[in-house]
DNA sequence: TCTGGGGTCCTAGGACCC
DNA sequence: TCTGGGGTCCTAGGACCC
């Protein structure tokens, strides 16, 4: 507050105070849409994406489903033949395999019509963006962003506005499906604050019960609570970060900057549990080669390997190692990953084996 | 119906050095 | 020789998100 500001080159639009709006971008149900857009005699049926768009193949769950499909109560994550089961047999439901490069094309079809109108995007993922702007009316540039997607790539997109990124995500959730809606300090408590505190970004299910325990239910009951209670119970950054949430506060800054990915990894989850040693090794050879030549094709250096295994009994741990010297030799992160292998005891059969490799930030 | 795959960030605690 | 404290590196594991 008393400390001295450092002078900053103040744009037109901060000289004019033009409000700084973020419109939190998400397009819906997004990869049954793709699916859609090309199969357009499946629009009204139910849709299911996942796997390889076998309804039986067991150990493979829902990656995206239609809002025709969630009528019925599917939902991504869950398990593909209970999602067959809860269709009814003339519901006229369509299970597709899913197609990463088609929904990669997709999303960089989006993100490069977002960027073209002139404002800075940052990027979340396949489906999502944040888009920072200074505008007297964010809303009509919410309805900018929706008619150019739609009518450039026929995907739906829901748009939120807010100040911050954490309320504009909230905000998305009012606005979907296809809509715009907007949270700011004017309407934050009377919409937010009778609700669950895991309505807010970044809440989960563990924090909602230690929460609980504590009287502490609402986002208003949270927004009111005492900052020293909640430092005590959840550490100095991460107590005030939830009263800030709670409060509607959150992230204001739009990054344009390309993404530098920390790490790249990959887990297989075998149909049947493997109990045969060589049989991991193998496995763990190949996920490893697969990864590190993603990684090499990004031009890319390793600086940790890790592996995780799980257990039949859905025990599952990661060990992590530092290469003696960063690397980008396959027989090097081979070797590496199966030393990792063999930390573990490897006495229960495994569902699941995972390499994920840590990389070393350019510069 | 047994429970996917790809990520990020934070904290705790041990080892080690000064 | 003993003790205290600070700092850094490293791994484990928790929590959350799409």
């Amino acid at each position: 507050m008393g400390e001295p500001r450092a002078q900053t080159v103040r744009t037109l639009a901060e000289t004019d105070e033009i409000p700084h709006w973020i419109l939190h971008v998400d397009l819906d149900q997004f990869l049954a849409s793709v699916e859609l857009r090309r199969r357009p005699e499946l629009v009204g049926q139910p849709v299911i994406v996942g796997g390889n768009g076998d309804p039986q193949e067991p150990r493979k769950v829902v990656t995206c489903a239609s809002y025709e499909a969630r009528a019925f109560g599917i939902h991504a994550g869950m398990p593909l033949r209970a999602a067959a089961r809860r269709c009814p047999a003339d519901s006229g439901v369509v299970f597709l395999p899913s197609d990463p490069e088609a929904y990669d094309a997709a999303s960089a079809e989006v993100m490069g019509l977002l960027r073209d109108l002139g404002y800075p995007v940052e990027v979340w993922g396949w489906d999502e963006a944040y888009l920072g702007a200074h505008t007297k009316d964010p809303v009509t540039l919410a309805e900018r962003v929706r008619s150019v997607i739609e009518e450039a790539t026929g995907l739906s997109c829901s748009v939120g506005i807010s100040d911050n990124k954490q309320r504009a995500k909230v905000a998305t959730g009012f606005a979907k499906p296809a809509g715009i809606f907007t949270l700011t300090d004017t309407n934050w408590m009377d919409t937010m604050g009778s609700r669950c505190v895991d309505a807010l970004w970044g809440v989960g299910p563990k924090t909602t019960t230690k929460l609980a325990a504590m009287d502490i239910t609402t986002v208003r009951e949270l927004a009111y609570a005492d900052a020293e209670t909640l430092t005590s119970a959840f550490g100095p950054r991460a107590g005030l970060w939830l009263l800030l949430l709670a409060k509607g506060g959150g992230d204001t800054d739009v990054s344009a900057e390309p993404w530098i990915p920390r790490s790249r990894s990959h887990v297989v989850t075998f149909p049947a549990d493997l109990t045969d040693r060589a049989e991991m090794a193998t496995a763990i050879e190949q996920l490893a080669r697969q990864a590190l030549g993603e990684v090499v094709e990004q031009e890319r250096i390793v600086t940790r390997v890790a592996v995780t295994v799980r257990t039949s009994t859905f025990y599952t741990r990661t060990k992590i190692r530092k290469l003696t010297r960063p690397s980008t030799d396959s027989d090097v992160i081979t070797a590496a990953a199966l030393a990792v292998l063999g930390l573990f005891d490897l006495d229960r059969p495994v569902r699941l084996l995972g390499v994920r490799l840590e990389l070393a930030m350019p510069q």
